[in-house]
DNA sequence: GGCCAGGTGTAAA
DNA sequence: TTTACACATGGC
């Protein structure tokens, strides 16, 4: 049978993260996540990585609230939508730093909840700030994870349906106290797996 | 030149 | 509860 346990065990035959850090996604356990997760939605990972070199004297909680609106839609220009995601973030950052005062405490007290409440933040978001921000149990489900699991013939719904079904078959087999990390890897290896073979996995839509 | 990318919020049916 | 649409750049 297959699940995502199947999955899991097929990426990793694979050896797709040869020299990619242990929580796979760049800067895991500081603020750029937060950063990193929003100008990423539905934007290539290059404009992306633009975008932060641009931020690079503002890539912590602090620093990042010194900036004002008008600087930071420049900044952000070449990963796109910099018009609502940059009054996003400097309220998400402000929200930050008046419930939990620093990173840290956001990393160790935030919830699932809180972040879903806050305007720029969806499912897939929340779960990329909880996996790689906070180095919590929480699977990301993205359009790579939709892609590869279509090539198995699973398709869902809803994003909750995909979560369950991914973290369903990897519980059955890890430690809880493994689960973090597993999960991280997990989604690096989806991620990576699409970028060898996209043309390959895009062919099944 | 059209299509798409590591989505989200809003409004209308 | 589901669907449609706006938001925007840069690479292919």
């Amino acid at each position: 049978m297959f699940d995502s346990y199947a999955l899991y065990n097929y990426l990793q035959a694979e050896n797709l993260l040869d020299n990619v850090p242990e929580y796979w996604w760049p800067n895991a356990g500081t603020f750029q996540i937060v950063l990193t997760a929003i100008l990423g939605q539905n934007t290539t990972w290059l404009n992306v990585e633009k975008s932060m070199d641009n931020l690079q004297e503002y890539l912590t909680l602090e620093s990042f609230l010194t900036l004002d609106e008008k600087s930071l839609i420049k900044r952000i220009h070449p990963s796109g939508f910099y018009n609502q995601k940059a009054p996003r973030l400097l309220a998400l950052a402000k929200n930050i730093k008046e419930q939990f005062s620093t990173f840290e405490n956001f990393q160790d007290s935030v919830t699932r909840e809180w972040l879903l409440e806050q305007k720029g933040i969806g499912e897939e978001s929340a779960d990329a700030i909880l996996c790689y921000g906070c180095m919590r149990a929480e699977m990301v489900v993205d359009t790579y994870a939709k892609r590869v699991l279509k090539k198995f013939a699973v398709e869902f719904k809803t994003y909750r349906e995909y979560k369950i079904f991914l973290e369903e078959g990897i519980q059955k087999h890890c430690k809880q106290a493994q689960l973090a990390k597993v999960y991280a890897l997990f989604h690096g290896m989806i991620v990576e797996y699409n970028k060898h073979y996209s043309k390959e996995l895009k062919s099944f839509h």
